[in-house]
DNA sequence: AAATTTTCCGTGTGCGCACACAGAAAATTG
DNA sequence: CAATTTTCTGTGTGCGCACACGGAAAATTT
């Protein structure tokens, strides 16, 4: 090669098969027009130097346009939501360059129909690639039909589906945070305490997330074999009346002298932290998921014990970047990716914001 | 603007301030050769349209190339410092087309002449960034002082020095660590109990590291007010003589039969493990540190409680990028990065390798 | 065998920027 | 005021690639 940095070009290429670039760059991407026989001799050498292509110059040199679309749960400041968002922005600003924008569509997660608006609104805006939290997943997995018919990528954050038409899913193994939580208010408990499973009554009924979680968290203790050392109690609390919610678990603790720990599968343990504020009741172990909202003050005050959380900023930006990868690289993306179960406690949860 | 994507270049600056493209570009690169006049009409007009030069472009032509060295310990596979210089070379990867090559120097991690030698072959090999480990504290110091007076930037991972010449530290905060460390071990001990603090003998001395843990971890205790709640002992092992080790930890599980829980502040806590299942003694519970070595499967089959981990990884891949960031982008970088302190139990541990 | 179509291939241009070079304008000198 | 120096500014080139265009060579038709 004749250029400084020992990288292999494309002119390279032309040079040793006696071709012009333009017929490397045919054979490269695949556009027909060539003869077996240069195709070939091409091929051979593109394998032999392991031809890389400068992506810095092929994106400069890239005339296509892409377009991403999200599309997420309308949020307020300091929910749950935000920080997927967050790292689809991180993503966004690092990849801008590339020639691709990011858009952003929005639903109500307690509202189906307001899924299947914005799944047309996306449909319509005709993405090259779409990024998509699939809360509703019957929904989800029609739209994620359409999409792939006509040949657009999409990556699914936080819960996937089981169909199999999208690219990439990138979340957490519910059964698996629910079953590592099982472990974590297990440790020290004593026998025979009393252990309160808490749900939020939802309109839009249990989301699978939660339920995946809860199934782990109780295999933990089937394996075990210690669901006869435990008591299970099942608590339902309405999720937007808390003086209900305060009488039913008042009486809860009325009727069980002995609860020594709780649980919520969704981010909202924090209000249960409130109620045993208010009960004032203290030394129950709680356990919660997620560094939305009222959970980290609730962690840092000790009325939670842990949080388990699942890198949503993560999710969102690895989200985006592999859509970049397989649209604008064209690498391998791979199919599942777990994020990590984060354990988070009082002690080092300053580490894990912002970071 | 005439171009399509609507964003700002140097031409539009030019067009706008009736200049040539050349002049816009000596004022961006404050290369003088511009009147005052011009200079500040471009400047304004750059401050109005939020210039952001594109990055891609600006590497394509770029001629100058980048050198960065990185100084880190020898280790065998399987070792923890495999995984920092595995996250070096995921970012060397991803950044060699931006003309940066990235070249290894390794140390003896227990011989600090072998750290003054690679530190004069690194000055030699005139680097324009430089990622150190700084195992040897007064002799990176001086190190980095020498590279900051030619003008290199470097940054620690790892550990860092208390000199103030160094651009950016990617690591844990070791005190804080071991103050976690303390509240997972405390959890559900018993009144009484013995607590094992183990240490490794070496030739160099204890590390900062690991000192700075055991601080962490003891003033968790003596903030709780718990010193008189718990027995604790010191342990002193080699750090090759396994025969030796095994009669001492015999002897102290002969003197001490209330032993509720032992911590060890280095990477080798699966030593441990393999003294205590030779031993048979059972119901221990034992926390180390990092995903290192044998600590894996220690942890697997329950002879560990929890490691602690500090994305050893990230600290390598972040550190490059920072200095990229830096020379290349001409980004402002965060001095002081603190790595998550991560509580890995054998329920999660699947999701962190590899991650 | 000439005319037409199809297959194949080389050349040229531009992406946005950095940087070299030449040349114009202004300032200084004699 | 001409000659020289200094200050300033515009033009041109190339980074490696994608892609359009035009045209040569081969295949096919008339």
């Amino acid at each position: 090669m004749s250029n400084l940095s020992g990288k292999v070009r494309i002119i390279d290429i032309a040079r040793m098969a006696k071709v012009s670039p333009g017929t490397v760059d045919r054979v490269l991407h695949n556009r027909g027009q060539v003869s077996d026989e240069k195709k070939e001799k091409i091929l051979s050498i593109v394998e032999k130097l392991h031809y890389q292509p400068n992506m810095i110059a092929r994106s400069l040199a890239m005339k296509k346009k892409f377009r991403f679309v999200s599309l997420l749960p309308e949020y307020r400041s300091g929910e749950y939501w935000e920080a997927p968002e967050k790292g689809i922005d991180r993503a966004r600003i690092e990849i801008h360059n590339y020639n691709i924008s990011v858009e952003k569509l929005y639903f109500n997660q307690f509202n189906a129909q307001s899924f299947i608006a914005a799944s047309e609104k996306l449909l319509n805006a005709n993405p090259d690639a779409v990024l998509i939290a699939p809360t509703f997943r019957n929904e989800a997995a029609l739209l994620m039909e359409q999409l792939h018919a006509r040949n657009v990528p999409g990556v699914y954050i936080d819960s996937n589906t089981e169909d199999d038409h999208y690219l990439s899913y990138f979340g957490q193994h519910s059964y698996q945070s629910g079953y590592a939580a099982a472990r974590l208010l297990e440790n020290g408990l004593p026998q025979g305490a009393e252990i309160l499973i808490i749900r939020t009554i939802r309109l839009a009924g249990t989301s699978n997330q939660t339920q995946r979680r809860e199934e782990g968290f109780m295999a933990y203790f089937q394996e075990k074999g210690f669901t006869d050392k435990y008591r299970f109690t099942h608590v339902k609390l309405s999720a937007d009346n808390d003086a209900e919610n305060l009488k039913e678990m008042e009486n809860i603790f009325k009727k069980s002298p002995h609860v020594g720990a709780a649980i919520m599968f969704n981010s909202r343990v924090y209000q249960v932290a409130d109620i045993l504020k208010k009960l004032k009741i203290k030394g129950i172990k709680l356990i919660g998921y997620d560094l939305s909202g009222g959970n980290v003050p609730a962690l840092k005050n000790e009325s939670v014990s842990f949080l388990i959380a699942q890198r949503p900023e993560d999710q969102g930006y690895q989200g985006i970047m592999a859509l970049c990868n397989r649209l604008v690289f064209n690498k391998e993306i791979k199919r599942i990716n777990y994020m990590p179960i984060d354990i988070l406690t009082k002690e080092n949860i300053d580490y894990y914001i912002n970071y």
